[in-house]
DNA sequence: CGAGTTATCTTCGAAATCGAAGGAAGTGAC
DNA sequence: GTCACTTCCTTCGATTTCGAAGATAACTCG
């Protein structure tokens, strides 16, 4: 069972207000909303009525009534996510106030190209959704987070490294072949910005940096995902001062990438015999204080923190967020802090916070299903 | 006669469409709103009949019947604004479409502090009110560009360089005891991007890049100015790429403005035996094929794009613009592109535009109107 | 030059939104 | 406990806003 949510204007407002944890009372709604508290008890009914809110229970007072809580209601539909990585893909189902119901990882090359791709992410969202989620509550979107660049007018694929096949590839056209509901297509590190944003609900302006196998970082600005022309967010191919030079894969020396990505670390343990397979392994080397990880991981993060000083000077960002199996290694923070502050204009670092993501390893989905609402909510 | 404008809500949107040209019909109006085009009918009357807008001839067919054109009316208002430098000030009238009335510029000592500077600016804006504006014309609102940073939430001047007695004093108070009119203060490259933006209305995102004494940027995000916690657009102190070191007047080493503002090329050429005075001078020898300045100029323009390389990746714009009294010696520009489009990603750079600043040597007055009239009409 | 097309603007009944007033359900002081 | 006060939510008449239909005015093309 999909279908689209029968919601126009000022509807969907108070809805996304609802599934945010913005309001959670309908006194919360007509502040948040500007509409009059007459107005907003009506459309609330209206929105009970057709089973998309419930009320439930009573919230804490304020010094007078207590509020009657609202929520969504849980029959008022899922969502379906996934977050494509290069050997894997994560994926969970969401309920419409961005809760995760269920998440699951499985195997999935994504050099096998888009068709069978994305064909296996579908099959695995039926699976679930059969197992986990009654057949009276309908599906309401679909989103997936791609390992490259985004175009946002079109939602293909635009030039993506190490993804065979996918160049130019239609995949919200695909996908709507098999749903005919709202879909959302968004570069990971974009999402993983985005499901970061609800935990910093008071910080209008984030950056947030991945520190994986590559070098990610998403943008929020005014509380919204700033997507640019499509690619912005970029950080990993900005040249850093060094004093050999080392060609990127994206052809320019001297990329931060090339120095300060999990992939240039595993490389250059390697150089020192120490072999690992992933990131995460980086981070137990450092955990287990061996110098030669420590010192790499210490660089990597004076660098990427180098880099951040432009765009702290230049973006004046309330909170710098760092994830990414990486950031789990505590000297990358630390020396990310240390050439910040020390570089930085004063006024830039007054309030600034840089801080280790808070949303965890389903930040991706979290982010795909705060998108995956808007749009859902924002149509017609 | 000094008042507010008598506008709430939509009624201020509405004057706001045709204040910055957006709308020059009702029709228009009806398009942008959102509103009815009968409910945008009946708010237009009650605007003429207030004196604000005015219909004047008709304007151009679209196929069918033509348009009533709508003005603000003359009788609206005026905005002062002024645009302070080291060694002068630059001030004007603005009708409330943002239209220049008149502009001068007359010198005026910043290190006389604030007290004696604002309150010059405000005599200059009494004789001009007295000289241009009819009396029964009302002031709507004063404002000014300060060269340095101005918090935003207290609007102070905080920490500037160059400006002794300034820091921490409140400008916009000390205004408010003269004027009980909404009041603007701002950084300078901040209101020079502003007035920019008008002049690429179908572009959301911006970069100005002020050339001049020093550099500026201010930055423009879906349309409007990004302040951030109020140092965003600052990259005069990035650290450039360099074999020697020069430290900044910042006390870091090789910063952006130490090699590349008019300044720093003041003093090179002076090594070389070359005495100018003002930026502007070096434009004239660079024109005059004097080597060593198109030496130094082309240099500049190199760094600066080397560091526009990491912006553009980052924030990924529409366009960037470049202007300042050294953005009119041609191999600056030429020299930015060229780093830019070395060095950034293709995806980037697909739609980008580098281009000169287009609004002249007005651009911080204009600015100071745009963002002056939106303050203006959009209380309570 | 007249007929069809396109666009602008107004009219008027229907629908939505508002806001003042009041009831409901709490908190805190005495 | 009682009383004053605060907050939450609803009721209901007044107002605003909408939208379909029509009038007006221009353009285009055979």
């Amino acid at each position: 069972m999909n279908e689209r949510l029968p919601v126009q204007g000022a509807h969907g407002d108070l809805l996304r207000l609802v599934a945010t944890g913005k309001a959670e009372s309908r006194a919360d709604l007509a502040r948040l909303s500007g509409l009059a508290a007459s107005s907003v008890s009506l459309r609330v009914e209206e929105l009970i009525d057709a089973g998309l809110l419930a009320e439930e229970g009573s919230g804490t007072s304020r010094g007078g009534r207590r509020p009657r809580r609202l929520r969504l209601s849980p029959t008022a539909g899922v969502l379906a996510v996934a977050d494509l990585g290069a050997h894997h893909v994560r994926l969970g189902l969401l309920d419409l106030s961005g809760t995760p119901l269920v998440v699951e990882e499985r195997p999935c090359e994504i050099a096998d190209g888009p068709q069978t791709t994305l064909g296996r992410i579908a099959d695995a969202f039926d699976e679930l959704l059969a197992e986990h989620v009654p057949p009276a509550v309908p599906l309401r979107g679909v989103g997936t987070g791609i390992p490259g660049p985004v175009d946002p007018a079109t939602l293909r694929v635009v030039t993506p490294s190490r993804m065979p096949g996918w160049n130019d590839f239609p995949v919200a056209d695909h996908l709507a072949t098999r749903y005919d509901l709202p879909i959302l297509v968004e570069n990971d590190a974009n999402l993983m910005a985005a499901g970061e944003a609800r935990w910093w609900p008071d910080h209008e302006n984030l950056m947030v940096v991945k520190a994986g196998t590559g070098i990610g970082c998403g943008v929020i600005v005014n509380g919204r995902l700033h997507r640019g022309r499509g690619a912005a967010g970029d950080i990993s191919h900005v040249r850093v001062r060094s004093d050999s030079s080392v060609i990127c894969a994206c052809g320019h020396p001297d990329c931060l990438e090339a120095y300060a990505s999990g992939a240039a670390l595993t490389a250059a343990l390697a150089e020192s015999g120490i072999e690992v397979s992933r990131p995460a392994d980086i981070v137990g080397l450092v955990n287990d204080a061996v110098p030669e990880a420590t010192s790499l991981v210490r660089n990597a993060g004076r660098r990427i923190g180098e880099v951040l000083t432009v765009l702290v000077n230049f973006f004046n960002p309330d909170v710098v967020a760092v994830g990414g199996s990486l950031s789990a290694a505590e000297p990358l923070l630390t020396s990310i802090r240390a050439a910040v502050w020390e570089r930085c204009l004063p006024l830039a670092t007054r309030d600034l916070e840089i801080a280790p993501a808070r949303a965890g390893r389903d930040a991706a989905l979290l982010g795909a299903g705060s998108l995956l609402l808007e749009a859902a909510l924002t149509q017609s």
